[in-house]
DNA sequence: TGAATTATGTATCGATCAACACAGAAAAGA
DNA sequence: TCTTTTCTGTGTTGATCGATACATAATTCA
């Protein structure tokens, strides 16, 4: 019975998209509840009967961007037949998703609440979380392909998700400095160059 | 003549180092005048005789950060030998100073305003200018290397650097993530490990 | 139609923000 | 000693922060 007492008169997953975009181009501490009802076009107490507080629209934001930013990058990784495929297009796909000049360049989640402060301690344990997952599925992706047999059993598996994940993060503070896709392509090169390397295959 | 008038009760320097940890460790909108005045044991009159404004203050922090701070990553770029060793003594120089524990991990140039704020424009343009330095540092010692003969002369040095220039920024939030010296050096062998596929030299 | 419920708009809350006014204190030069 | 100069401590400024009180509007249920 959701359907009782004077009805919403905005979208609500709408709003929610435009606060996701407003955290993502200025971050959580850089962005104040007057710029969200600004873009979002509502006033503040329906903001909070919407969704409870700062914080919390922003928790429900960033679960919002993971559910529908950047989804390429990820399925790039499942659906390559091979590990090196997979990681290669997983860079590929974050070098043009990062670079998009239609909505804010750089990972949200790469780039959020990066400093420790004493009231964003929630976030920052979100985030956190949320880049200790990305790196999880790296590592899936690479014990597959030892599992497989296309990389040899004693591949570190984790320190090459550790390396991938950290070149992606970087990716983000590069396109934050206004790197084009292509300057990212180039640091792409970069890390796959170390493949054979860590493959240890010729 | 600066002897004139009532001395200063409290060292300048030593309160710009404080600042300057404080900003490191919360960013520049996480730090608060009243965190400031705190950390540097002074009264908010003393703070803007001495230093003139919040924003003046970063960038001073900052200005000194870059000639005290990791002043080790950047010699062991100029005096290895070869570029091959300068880079990986660059990188592993870079792991031990992001992950002490007797100071904010990572760089404070590299994790600073990445968040495009209307009121923090000359500081996020400060930095940005420091992070293309490094960049050019990163730079010229591959040059180098093509000048004296150890990399090939069709040897891409602007996207080797922007390579290892990336992966130094992944490195702090790795670092902030809590990653560990020997969590960090897997990211560099990872690096490392791309230098013989972009050097062309089995 | 009337009671209950939920959302909106205005106006504002106390707290905190960066920055400063002012008066008193501590030094140098006369 | 007296003036000038500079720094320090207290207190406060207007602005903005996140978050609500309150009255009104719009809907469902009885």
């Amino acid at each position: 019975m959701p359907e009782r007492g004077r009805p919403r008169t905005f979208d609500r997953t709408a709003a929610l998209r435009q606060a996701m975009e407003l955290f993502w181009a200025k971050g959580y501490e850089g962005t104040s509840i007057a710029d969200l009802t600004a873009a979002m076009g509502i006033g503040s107490p329906s903001l909070y009967a919407a969704f409870g507080s700062k914080e919390a629209l922003f928790l429900e934001a960033t679960d919002y961007y993971t559910r529908t930013e950047g989804t390429e990058i990820w399925t790039a990784l499942d659906e390559a037949p091979t590990a090196c495929q997979a990681v290669e297009n997983f860079l590929r796909q974050t070098a043009r998703a990062y670079s998009q000049n239609d909505r804010p360049q750089g990972c949200l989640i790469a780039l959020g609440a990066l400093h420790q402060d004493s009231s964003s301690g929630a976030i920052c344990d979100d985030l956190r979380r949320r880049r200790a997952e990305n790196h999880t599925l790296l590592l899936r992706r690479l014990e597959r392909g030892v599992a497989e047999g296309e990389l040899p059993a004693d591949f570190d598996s984790d320190a090459a998700a550790t390396f991938y994940a950290t070149v992606q993060h970087g990716m983000s503070i590069q396109a934050r400095d206004g790197a084009s896709c292509d300057a990212l392509m180039a640091t792409v090169a970069g890390a796959m160059a170390a493949w054979q390397g860590l493959a240890g295959t010729a």
